[in-house]
DNA sequence: TCCTATGTTGTATG
DNA sequence: ACATACAACATAGG
């Protein structure tokens, strides 16, 4: 599930717990969510230290912890990656974690849980006075200044022969978009998602550079503040019902792997500039 | 039984 | 060194 917005609610789902105690930490410390972590390290760290603070940076979660057995003037930073199928809640005390539930901290009253069946997800942990070193050289933010027409232009100039499906998931430019936001940016700016990088014109790298910004904004102030649903005039609510129809054209959405994903949109609505046209066509006729 | 899954990374190839 | 493509990871659910 958990793309930019989802991940923003997520972190929120730890809020009950701030300035509390940690009283105990569980973990499955065997489990591929830790690989790059010491599960050692962070029960002694965190036993007796009180969550203080909590980020969110694309999919990257950060939960700053102060005292317990976090050394004097250093904060316990506890990152936090959601994989496929991470999700954080807050559960009432007394409580009995599943086989699932690999990291939990309980505090007096309420018990903080990281579920990830899947085990895409992953644990990083450092003791620092200042932010850790996993959350250094971030990417600029989607809806940051930093995040400009240009910088897009010029990364997709890089990615020529990529499709822009593929080139949207690259987390190292564009942190946090995923699988059904790199649909719907596509779809809001009307550009086919097999269509190259180096493919783009300027008036097509303005309407995609926009595209990005709506479609994160619009994400964050719905998906991301209570897990309601974007507005039913986005692709969203029509992607993955079978016999979707596209809200703009009221014809079938079409589903095909594009960039190594399942990717969804509208033939009449994403149109292709004529080059891109001419050399697909000329490509499937070689077949 | 077979297929799919809102993600990342290691590896091979050009 | 850089860009690109894809298998692999582990598990649940339709």
């Amino acid at each position: 599930m958990p793309e930019l917005a989802e991940v923003e609610y997520f972190r929120k789902q730890w809020d009950p717990g701030m300035g509390k105690v940690v009283k105990a930490v569980k973990l499955h410390a065997e489990k591929r969510i830790f690989r790059d972590a010491d599960p050692g390290r962070i029960i002694r760290a965190l036993t007796g230290s009180k969550l203080k603070a909590s980020y969110a940076h694309g999919k990257q979660m950060l939960f700053e912890f102060r005292g317990g057995g976090v050394p004097r003037a250093f904060s316990g930073w506890l990152g936090i990656h959601l994989g496929m199928t991470g999700k954080l809640s807050t559960e009432p005390t007394p409580y009995a974690p599943d086989n699932h539930e690999h990291l939990v901290l309980e505090m007096a009253k309420q018990v903080l849980v990281f579920r990830d069946p899947r085990l895409f997800g992953k644990v990083l942990f450092d003791c620092e006075p200042e932010f850790p070193g996993f959350w250094a050289n971030l990417p600029p933010s989607i809806l940051s200044d930093a995040f400009t027409r240009d910088e897009l232009k010029a990364f997709l100039a890089r990615r020529s022969k990529r499709p822009l499906k593929a080139i949207l998931l690259m987390q190292e430019r564009f942190p946090g978009i995923g699988n059904w936001m790199a649909d719907e940016i596509l779809w809001q700016a009307r550009l086919h998602p097999a269509m190259r990088g180096g493919e783009v014109s300027g008036k097509q790298l303005t309407a995609l550079y926009q595209s990005i910004r709506q479609v994160s904004q619009g994400a964050l102030d719905t998906v991301g503040v209570d897990w309601s649903d974007p507005p039913d005039h986005w692709l969203f609510a029509h992607r993955w019902k079978d016999g979707g129809i596209c809200p703009k054209t009221g014809e079938p959405l079409v589903r095909e792997e594009i960039g190594g994903r399942t990717t969804c949109w509208s033939p009449a609505w994403q149109k292709s500039p004529q080059l891109f046209l001419f050399t697909k066509r000329a490509g499937e006729r070689g077949h």
